[in-house]
DNA sequence: TCAAAAGTGTTCCAATTACACCCATGT
DNA sequence: ACATGGGTGTAATTGGAACACTTTTGA
């Protein structure tokens, strides 16, 4: 490409990574303690700087490889953020990209190598620059999507309960459903699978084993599921 | 701000806008016939780059009101665009965003100067880039956000009749809704307020023209109002 | 045999749907 | 007086919420 625009401001461009993942209690961030400048020793998103030649989601998925080693994962654009003092060093307009991962997929050893941790939402530290209003705009797009989609199950295991499933619903929406009420209408959208096992880990009576139906699966996603119905 | 980055890949961003109006009858954009390059003579939606020193909004709101003379208007950041080959002449990152207009209220002779038309959705030509796909994610976010939030009325003159709401919902969704159901549905949001004044237009009943209650409104917004069921 | 968690069923209420009828207005 | 569009009412259906009982399992 010879011939370019005449307009002259060109800005730094970068991605942030809000990545969202389920230890079967609460739900989570991996989130840096910066060892690295700007803002050294506080706690900051996963970011990093768009390349030359590379598609934002490119950059997006890269960016999420790095800490955690995974490839296919969920991961949505949530929204850019711009204002021109966000970052003090230089002006940098980050477009934010949420991820949703099964935690113990994830590379332990390397995100521990990038200083990474999994905080708690609930006892989220302070985060730098506009990170706090990413993660809550995350939050906040996650529980409309999760109302409507089936987005849910990318945090959880290939196999899992229902129970989990539910503990998974109420800790998105940070609110208790009817156990019974929960199971009638998940297994109503036909989207389970019994696998025939049976949760071997529980002390009680163990828990049906289901897989997603893959095929209605993505029938479904685009078509509309009221699954949650007030939040 | 002296010490920058070292990072070195610095690239344009610009803001594309999806203007929305209603004429009663159908929902329209306001998009452009080209007499500048590049792609001149064909049709794209208002777009520029954004400054030095300007917020993102900022620039989208600019971007606006240099085609329709209007401020304050509804305007929500839809989706980041940053393929590499997006735009042929140099690679730009573009923000989108779409704004919902009273059709009546913008500056007509403006746009006129500007070489901008409204074109009705159903008969939209082709657009330039990848602003097919903007046209396309925003109707599909204003169908999503009008389901659930009431900004369908940003669309209408100030004072309006329930068959006029009608309408409209019925453009956005490409659907036929029940005249009785959706009047009741409507007033049970308590959104609305009788002006006491009827609409001197029609030629047979006169319906009742209602307005905004604005304290409601500002209320009622964040809380989720099931408005539309399915869509 | 008891406590804890999981699975299944039933009733009740509220919200949506599908309808029908009456009113106002200009031609 | 009639055609057109606007306003209001009602019965039937559906889906959600609330709630109880039984089963499995390890201690």
């Amino acid at each position: 490409m010879l011939l370019k625009y005449p307009h002259s401001n060109r800005v730094l461009v970068a991605t942030d990574c809000i990545i969202f993942g389920f230890d079967g209690e609460e739900l989570k961030l991996l989130v840096i303690k910066r060892n690295f400048e700007p803002e050294q020793g506080k706690w900051s998103l996963m970011g990093g700087f768009l390349n030359e030649n590379e598609d934002l989601e490119v950059g997006a998925k890269r960016i999420l490889h790095e800490l955690t080693g995974l490839e296919n994962v969920y991961m949505e654009q949530l929204h850019t953020f711009g204002e021109v003092k966000r970052d003090p060093v230089e002006r940098t307009v980050s477009v934010s990209f949420y991820a949703l991962i099964n935690i113990s997929d994830h590379d332990a050893e390397l995100a521990r190598s990038k200083n990474a941790y999994w905080q708690s939402l609930e006892t989220m530290p302070d985060l730098i620059f506009d990170h706090g209003r990413m993660v809550q705009m995350a939050l906040q797009r996650l529980r409309y999507k999760a109302a409507l989609h089936p987005i849910g199950f990318e945090l959880l295991p290939e196999k899992f309960t229902i129970p989990q499933l539910q503990r998974l619903y109420e800790a998105i929406y940070s609110q208790a459903f009817d156990r019974r009420n929960f199971s009638r209408k998940i297994l109503s959208t036909k989207l389970l699978k019994d696998t025939g096992e049976k949760n071997e880990q529980s002390l009680t009576k163990k828990a049906i084993l289901y897989r997603l139906d893959q095929e209605r699966y993505q029938k479904q996603f685009n078509a509309f599921i009221h699954f949650i119905s007030d939040f």
